[in-house]
DNA sequence: TGGAATTTTATGGGCGTCAATGGATTGTTA
DNA sequence: TAACAATCCATTGACGCCCATAAAATTCCA
């Protein structure tokens, strides 16, 4: 498998250090890791996205059909190119996230990891659970717009910890 | 890695001497470093653009496209060489910026240095970070042009606690 | 199948190295 | 000799790298 997936909840530590899952780990290195993950802030969530390779590859895509020097490139490359961080792992499978990227997720004690296929996610547990909460109540809603009773067994929302 | 990305502040000292970024540096001299660097005004921007041999020979290479004694080649020798400046780094890796170019690009106390694959770019932070934001909103109506895919529901549903 | 042994992970801390920054010293030129 | 530029040196703080420990997962064997 070479795609990341499930979600991962780390501490960062004194030094500003995370552990990055070890799945997600196997997956940058089938994925050709190069020194460091490429890492930006999302551009529509309080969160960061990350990725190797392949991440990079899509993006110099979505700069490859631009013509070198025009106003259009340029601005793309300093959105692109100028936000993205390429961070280190350290012998121990840690990274150390620079304060601009911590301010854009909010991050503080812990960071949860979040695979989404080809990239991964990296929020504040707090701000993620929001989300999933959200996200789950609009499945709830477009069930009922189906006229299918969701099974509620019980109160159960399996947030068993 | 031979591409310059990420970004950096570093700070301007009373000579006017700056940090260029290890990273950069690094890149630099994979280039094939020759001495200087080469750096000018952005055209299109309050920066500078700056890189090594392989921005040189791409800026050639643009003048090698167009006819001899065209206008058009004219104009642009004079846009693209005409205010390089080949800016030597000393041993510690400083650079000192003259003022022509110090005052282009607004540059006071300090500099941010932005990756841009083949060349980087020289900022005052507090104007970055205002093209920062311009260019992100930018890539967002990119990426709705571009058709991304539906937007996933859920992050992570795969809760494997 | 159960339980012990072993391996993998997450996390904490120590330490050496390097980069960024400031200052001093030498060299150069008008 | 004054002013400026280039080179060298010193400090400090961050970061990379190593090891230690504990918990969890996995393997192995009875």
């Amino acid at each position: 498998m070479d795609r990341f997936v499930s979600t991962f909840t780390n501490k960062i530590d004194a030094k500003g250090r995370v552990s990055v899952p070890a799945p997600f780990r196997a997956v940058l290195e089938r994925d050709g890791y190069a020194g460091g993950i490429y890492c930006y802030p999302s551009l529509d969530a309080p969160a960061l996205d990350a990725g190797g390779e392949r991440l990079a590859q899509k993006i110099d895509g979505l700069l490859a059909g631009l013509p070198d020097y025009s106003d259009e490139r340029d601005e793309l490359s300093v959105a692109l190119y100028g936000d993205v961080q390429v961070i280190a792992i350290d012998g121990d499978g840690r990274i150390v996230l620079p304060q601009s990227l911590r301010g854009h997720a909010g991050l503080q004690s812990e960071v949860t990891f979040v695979g989404l296929g080809d990239k991964f996610q990296m929020w504040a547990p707090e701000r993620f659970d929001e989300r999933r909460r959200v996200a789950r109540e609009k499945v709830q809603e477009h069930r009922k717009l189906l006229g299918r009773q969701p099974p509620r067994s019980d109160g159960g929302d399996g947030e068993s910890e």
